[in-house]
DNA sequence: TGACTGACTCAACACAGTGTCGATAGCGTG
DNA sequence: CACGCTATCGACACTGTGTTGAGTCAGTCA
C-alpha cells in the first residue's frame, strides 16, 4: 500500500487539478485542522476521527498520511522549531543597549510560543509520553540555550560580564526559567507571572545572573 | 453500593483480623503498587489492570476504592504536597550564612522531588490533562513561592537585599527555574544541568537575583 | 439462631478509541 | 486499453475504561 513516509513533506506537486484534493492538500488540511482544534481543545481530547473528518476524509485514510496522532503533532512541532531557528537567526547583538538586546531575545521567545500557543502546550504535554516529541522539544530548547551561551560568552570576552560558572550552565538555568514561567503565564494557573510583567521580571533576572557576581554572604 | 468516597483515607479500623485484606490494606496496597510501578514505568503505560492485579484484586474491585487511575495519582500527590509542607516547616532562616540558608531551601526542594521521582514525574505529566492534578501541583508550587517571597521580603526588611520588583514576582520566576531545571536533571534529557552542579548554579542565580540590583546597561 | 446489613468482590457487558486489511476507484503512462 | 500508483473507505480486531448486577462473607441484633 506504499504508505506515505511519515514526516516527509510529501512528494512534489503532482501537476493538474483533480476533482478531489491532492495528497499534499489533504496533508495540509489535516495539519490545519489540528492546529485549529488545538486552540480550544487539549490534544488528549482530540480523536483521530476529529482530525479525519475535519480534513474531509475517513479515519483509515488519515493513516495514509500520518502514522498516528502524535505524528501530526510532530510535524507541527517541526514548524515550531523552524520558526525558533528563523527567529534566532533574525536577532542581532548590540554592544550598547545591552538590556534591550536581551529583552529582544526573550521577546522573540515569548512571541514564538504565544503565536503557537496551542501547539506549544500540546507538545509540552506530549513530550512526557512520546520520546520523539521530547527529542524535538529538546532540540528547540538546545537552540535557545546555544544562542544564550554564545551571547554570555561574547559579553565575557569583551569584558562586559564577569567570569563565573560555565556560561552554558547559566544559559540552561535561565532558559529553564523562561520555559516554565512562560508556560505558566500562557495557562494562567497560579502561581504565575502576569502577562504584562513576565518579560520585565525575566530580563531583570537574566541581567543579574549574567552581569553581576553572586555576592558571598 | 456505597462506594468509598475517593480521597477519604477510608473508615477507621474495622476491628478483627479477617482472612482477606481489610479495605484500608487494599487501599494501601493499590497506592504502594502504583508507587512501585512508577519507578520504572511511565504513568501512561500503567493500566488499571496492572494496579488491580498488583494489589491482588480484580479491575471492578479497583473501582470500589478509587474512581479512576488519576484518583490514585491524586492521593499520591497529596502525600507529595504534605511532604513539601513538612520540609518547608522544618527550615529555619539564618542571618549569617545566608547563601547556605538558601541552598538548604533548594536542597530540600531537590530532595523532596528526587525521593518521589516517579510520582513527581507522573504528576508533572498528568497536570496537563487533569485539572485536579494541576490544582494539587499548583498548590505545592504556591507553597514554595510563598516561602520564597517571605524570605526575600525578610531580607529586604533587614536591609540585606535591595528593593526592586515585587518579591513575589521574583519568587515565582526563581521557582519556575528550579522546577524546570530539576525536572530536566531528573530525566537527563538535553539540555540539562548535571546532577552535581544543579544546586550550585541555581543558588548562584538566586543570590544574584535577590541580593543584587540588575545593572542598567 | 437466623434474618439483616453493609463492606467487599467479580464475571460479564457496553463503549470509545486505535490501528489494520482487503477491496476498490480514478488517474497518468507506456 | 491495461497496468500501476495514489488515494479512499467499510468492516474488523484489539485494547483499555468504566458500569451493572449478582453475589459472598463477617459481624449484629432481635
Amino acid at each position: 500500500m506504499a504508505k506515505r513516509s511519515s514526516g516527509t513533506p510529501a512528494t512534489a506537486a503532482r501537476g493538474r487539478r483533480s476533482p478531489r484534493m491532492s495528497g499534499d492538500e489533504r496533508e495540509a488540511a489535516i495539519l490545519a485542522t489540528t492546529e485549529k482544534l488545538l486552540e480550544s481543545v487539549p490534544f488528549t481530547d482530540i480523536s483521530i476521527d476529529d482530525l479525519a473528518s475535519g480534513a474531509g476524509i475517513s479515519r483509515p485514510t488519515f493513516y495514509f498520511y500520518f502514522g498516528s496522532k502524535d505524528d501530526v503533532l510532530l510535524a507541527l512541532l517541526d514548524r515550531l522549531v523552524q520558526r525558533s531557528e528563523e527567529a534566532i537567526a533574525g536577532l542581532e547583538p548590540s554592544e550598547d543597549a545591552v538590556r534591550q538586546g536581551w529583552q529582544d531575545v526573550l521577546g522573540v521567545y515569548l512571541d514564538t510560543f504565544t503565536a503557537q500557543r496551542g501547539v506549544a502546550l500540546a507538545c509540552a504535554d506530549a513530550r512526557f509520553r512520546n520520546d520523539r516529541v521530547r527529542e524535538g522539544w529538546d532540540r528547540a530548547a538546545t537552540l535557545w540555550v546555544d544562542n544564550t551561551t554564545a551571547g554570555i560568552e561574547a559579553e565575557r570576552a569583551r569584558g562586559a560580564a564577569p567570569a563565573g560558572r560555565p556560561a552554558r550552565e547559566i544559559a540552561i538555568a535561565l532558559n529553564a526559567m523562561n520555559e516554565r514561567a512562560i508556560y505558566g503565564t500562557l495557562t494562567g494557573a497560579e502561581p504565575s507571572l502576569p502577562r504584562d510583567a513576565v518579560l520585565d521580571v525575566l530580563v531583570d533576572i537574566w541581567m543579574a545572573a549574567i552581569y553581576t557576581t553572586p555576592p558571598k554572604l
